[in-house]
DNA sequence: ACCTGAACACCGTTCAAGT
DNA sequence: ACCTGAACACCGTTCAAGT
């Protein structure tokens, strides 16, 4: 607030005749992260393809606001006209892989968490200034001066961990799950599925 | 700091006798939600079913412990001796799905990532004392009010949030994962891969 | 040498005093 | 009526003063 304050060259609490709390100020910044996302247009190829992209881009959108991406990751009920789109197309989107309505909608709950909780992971990997560089570098020592001969999982880990990296990461993990929705959406197009009650052991 | 104290019922200054700082203190307690997760044995079922029991149990953990999953998705380089039997036998759980070194070390990233994203996720949606019941609730209420005319999607969607539960959205990303992780690994037992060079547009 | 608690530098926010 | 800034209740942490 104070910072805020000073960055704008104005008295810190003139924030408050624009936004009644911290969190309201905050509500606000999830908006303005979301309003950067380019919405695919019907053209961009495939569902999956305009979906991976859209969230290419809200992975972006959310980085670019350092504490926004939380929020966004337990979909708090705080509906402006730039989250209802963006929500609406990715639903829609999903839908179009074959999903049904119910499906549909726990699978884009899953997809914007993990999305968004990347994104968190990242920013803590930077706290305090380190650089993603600094974060793998001691991330590599510690793994490296773990005793190879009790845990020999750990030393393979070390000499694989040079070719991590957020951008890889976080797309690795992302069309793993599009590979995922997509087989899902395949056999159920357009067919009723029966309540399968599975007996819970 | 002040509240532990009052709640040990000692002098707020005694902890820094015992951590140097607020963040050496949430390092310990990264080491404390890791101990209670229990590692499977070797006849807990096939390596999916155990990985899947390993990563229900670290849930369970990160979300007993407020503060400590957001540190556990970045995968901090803080060693401690439960974090390392945790990390390893996951990683070799994913070496026994098929994984080679390199694709097991990225996915195990991604499931770590995904699992905390989800608690840290559970943990926003009940910030300030609110119960997952209150959260669902305003979720509700916030989708219904939207105008399905203008947001068919968005209606669909405020009919379905009914079945929403942070247990049942969970199980589904993480089973979509595993089956994505199960089926890479199918092909690639055994079989070094040749670097697929794909020309970025 | 060890432990205590006053004190410091922050933070978000309130509220009375200025214009 | 609007805006300013002093003041309040917090926080993590330091450090001098006690034993």
């Amino acid at each position: 607030m104070r910072a805020l304050g000073q960055k704008l060259g104005v008295d810190p609490m003139a924030v408050y005749r624009h936004f009644r709390d911290k969190e309201a100020l905050l509500e606000a910044l999830v908006e303005a992260a979301l309003a950067v996302v380019r919405l695919p247009a019907a053209d961009d190829g495939s569902a999956a393809e305009r979906l991976r992209g859209l969230l290419v881009e809200l992975r972006a959108g959310l980085a670019a606001h350092p504490g926004v991406a939380s929020r966004v990751a337990s979909t708090q009920p705080n509906l402006g006209p730039h989250t209802v789109a963006l929500t609406g197309a990715c639903f829609g989107l999903i839908r179009e892989l074959g999903l049904d309505d119910s499906e549909a909608t726990r699978a884009l709950v899953m997809v914007i968490r993990y999305v968004a909780g990347v994104v968190v992971a990242e920013e803590r990997a930077q706290a305090g200034g380190a650089s993603e560089a600094d974060w793998r570098e001691q991330l590599q020592d510690a793994y490296a001066s773990v005793s190879p001969i009790e845990f020999p999982q750990i030393a393979t880990m070390a000499t694989q961990l040079g070719q991590l990296s957020f951008d890889a990461d976080f797309e690795y993990g992302l069309d793993l799950i599009l590979e995922g929705l997509v087989r899902r959406g395949r056999g159920t197009t357009d067919t009723a599925q029966a309540p399968s009650r599975t007996a819970s052991t």
